[in-house]
RNA sequence: GCCCGGGUAGCUCAACGGCAGAGCGUCCGCCUUGUAAGCGGUUGAUAGGGGUUCAAUUCCCCUCCCGGGCUCCA
């Protein structure tokens, strides 16, 4: 009798198990399906290889390939297998570092005598992948010294490197396909080569070893790879919606805005179709903060040099700025980067009381930075953009209770244009460098978390990533296809207050610094446009749409009752477009639907006779014949104001 | 900034180193139309600069602009 061991399932069941069974086997004792997805074995938790023996009183847990632990493992040597791959292809290729990622996996090369990749050079690879892949290569498990690992790897110096930067003493892994091919790896790893194969390599790209621009630039490949067919080409499917609904694209074809290249790099124009959905934007959001206390100030775009030394953005914000531009006298103006020196300068304009705080200062303020050419991407990183920027002065006393009205108050703003799914991040002092005192950062931290708590959402932490001025909460909102974006921030600045000198008078009369709260809802106006357009995929809810409704008169003869809708709808408040019966009504019907307007409107006789439109409304299944005018026209009004006239009797109930 | 790829008409795309083309759009006619493409015509382009060549959209260099990427750490 073969002495036995006894493991510990997932449910709690124990297994009586001959010795030396490996995870493998257990899989397919436990049942053929089971055998067959198994692609790893976690045991107490880490993930092993399924042909690891396994050990009496161990708790485990078979990993399929259908899950997203089994996935990174059969991603991850997919990319061993490319690495193999490239070093059969490019003999002398070095490798750096392959680790699976979301959706997919990258490897780093150098390859000899400096050579690159090129995007041809990727069906070569894969044809090769393959090729390996049908030899059912086995993986198997090798344990080393350091010292063993460094003479292995003697002519690969990222891995040395990577063995060199480990605790002294530790054994090394590694893993061997064949006599061709040998990785040090942490593994865990599949079976065999055979168990791959539905993989894509999706690009080339430079990356630095490390992620350190100083050092070495390798040459990347990225892929993905998943468990069949079906989901390998549902992940594809995915890609190209993703890319059907991307605000550059969208903003072409539906003329919103452009990067005219007289301009240059990271410099939108807003068109007219745009411009009225921007407008419509800005306008809302002015009317909610002006109903929640906020004052209305103007600051120009650009500003002596002195005002960013004494804010301290040239000391620690150069950088991100364009260079100043001389004047006759020597003196150096800047464009300006944020809005809140101007705000400052407000402020102290006179002497402020207790009784004016806090004081909320909102402005459409454009900012201009530079950013590095390589990152400016459409909408969303620019180098010139209009911050929905506001700056709140409070006494340390009322900071608590406005950080939850501020916060309330974005949140539900945000929802109102369409946002609906939200998580919080909390991020804290930074340990190397924060200015103010422990004290300070712990109330306001504090402070922060307790308004965050109240929001009922979730809260990451993330820990000394505050800026060294002050703690921040940054709302990370969820789009309609499920990617998160960062949008609004809440930062709180010990910094300027002291830097300007910032004071008001107490009701004891004596002078005190106030607290600064810098937020921005949308971020900018220009990424939010972005975030929104790709939102909808560029079906904007009506009261944002650019053209709300287009009336289209069957024949000619249709075209003055055509007007007297257009009239009427336009009197309500509605962005209406007629289509006049130059072409057959087909055509104007889907140039209409095309531009993605919420209702086509069809008039002819029938509607002439009976004062009714035919509403194709954008999403319904069938158009709706002989709606009777009035109707309709009460109908749209409605669905055409913005949110708070709509559904919030009580509009701003957001900061008090 | 760096690596790879790219820039042809308003848009989407063609064109061995040898006359730069199509579809959509624009504009003009005709058609008079009931729910996603009527017909005919018209207009219109090689990002900029330099080089190689008898000849450059094509090959080389520079500038500008765009796209992907630049630690989810064996």
């Amino acid at each position: 009798m073969a002495e036995e061991i006894k493991v510990i399932l997932p449910d709690g069941a124990t297994r009586s198990l001959p010795a030396g069974t490996t995870g493998g086997e257990l899989a397919a004792l436990i049942g053929r399906r089971l055998g067959e997805a198994a692609i790893a074995v976690a045991v107490d938790g880490e993930l092993w290889d399924l042909s690891r023996p396994l050990f009496a009183g161990a708790k485990v847990r078979i990993v399929t390939d259908d899950t997203d632990e089994g996935r990174a493992v059969l991603r991850h040597s997919t990319a061993h297998v490319m690495a193999q791959a490239v070093t059969e292809l490019w003999p002398g290729a070095r490798f750096a570092i392959g680790p699976p990622i979301a959706d997919g996996f990258y490897y780093d090369f150098e390859l000899p005598g400096g050579a690159s990749f090129s995007d041809s050079d990727l069906e070569r690879i894969e044809e090769k992948m393959r090729q390996i892949v049908g030899e059912a290569q086995p993986f198997v498990r090798e344990e080393h010294t350091a010292e063993e690992g460094l003479e292995l790897f003697s002519d690969q110096p990222y891995k040395k490197e990577v063995i060199e930067s480990l605790p002294a003493g530790e054994q090394v892994t590694a893993y061997r396909n064949t006599d061709r091919f040998v990785d040090l790896c942490r593994g865990p790893h599949v079976p065999s080569t055979a168990r791959l194969g539905h993989f894509k390599l999706t690009r080339v790209a430079g990356a630095y070893w490390r992620g350190d621009e100083k050092r070495q630039q390798l040459q990347r490949i990225y892929g993905t790879a998943w468990e069949s067919v079906a989901a390998l080409e549902a992940h594809l499917k995915r890609l190209e919606e993703a890319e059907a609904r991307d605000h550059r694209r969208l903003g072409t074809e539906l003329d919103l805005f452009s990067f005219p290249s007289e301009i240059g790099s990271g410099l939108a124009v807003f068109h007219p179709k745009g411009g009225i959905v921007r407008l419509a934007m800005e306008d809302y959001s002015r009317a909610r903060h002006e109903a929640a206390g906020y004052e209305f100030v103007y600051s120009p775009h650009i500003s002596k040099s002195n005002l960013f030394e004494t804010s301290g953005h040239l000391d620690w914000f150069a950088d991100g700025m364009f260079p100043p531009m001389e004047l006759d006298d020597a003196q150096r103006y800047y464009l300006k980067p944020m809005n809140c020196p101007f705000h400052i300068l407000i402020f102290k304009s006179r002497s402020r009381s207790y009784r004016e705080l806090p004081l909320r200062m909102f402005e459409f303020g454009s900012v201009y930075r530079y950013e590095k050419s390589g990152v400016v991407h459409g909408l969303t990183r620019v180098r010139g953009m209009t911050q929905d920027d506001a700056h709140i002065f409070v006494t340390r006393e009322q900071m608590p209770g406005e950080l939850q009205s501020t916060l309330a108050f974005v949140l539900d703003l945000l929802r109102d244009y369409g946002l609906e799914e939200f998580y919080l991040e909390l991020s804290t002092r930074p340990e190397a460098k924060a200015v103010g005192s422990e004290e300070e950062w712990a109330e306001a931290t504090e402070a922060l978390r307790q308004a965050a708590l109240a929001m009922n959402l979730e809260l990451v932490l993330d820990e000394g990533g505050g800026a060294f001025y002050g703690p921040k909460i940054s709302v990370q909102a969820k789009d309609a296809i499920g990617r998160t974006w960062q949008l609004s921030t809440l930062q709180l600045d010990f910094q300027m207050p002291q830097r300007f000198e910032m004071e008001y008078v107490g009701p004891d009369n004596a002078r005190h610094r106030p607290i600064m709260l810098h937020r921005a809802l949308f971020g900018s106006v220009e990424r939010f446009f972005g975030v929104l357009l790709e939102h909808y995929a560029g079906a904007f809810p009506t009261w944002l749409a650019p053209v709300q409704a287009s009336v289209l008169p069957v024949r000619d003869d249709h075209a003055p009752y055509a007007a007297e809708v257009s009239h009427r709808l336009s009197a309500v408040g509605l962005r209406v477009e007629t289509l006049q019966a130059t072409e057959p009504l087909g055509g104007r019907i889907r140039r209409a639907k095309l531009e993605k307007v919420p209702y086509v409107l069809v008039v002819g006789d029938d509607d002439v006779a009976a004062h009714t439109v035919g509403v194709n409304a954008r999403g319904s299944e069938r158009p709706e014949r002989g709606v009777s005018l009035d109707e309709l026209v009460a109908h749209l009004g409605a669905d055409a104001a913005p949110p708070f006239r709509r559904s919030r009797p009580t509009a701003a109930s957001g900061a008090q």
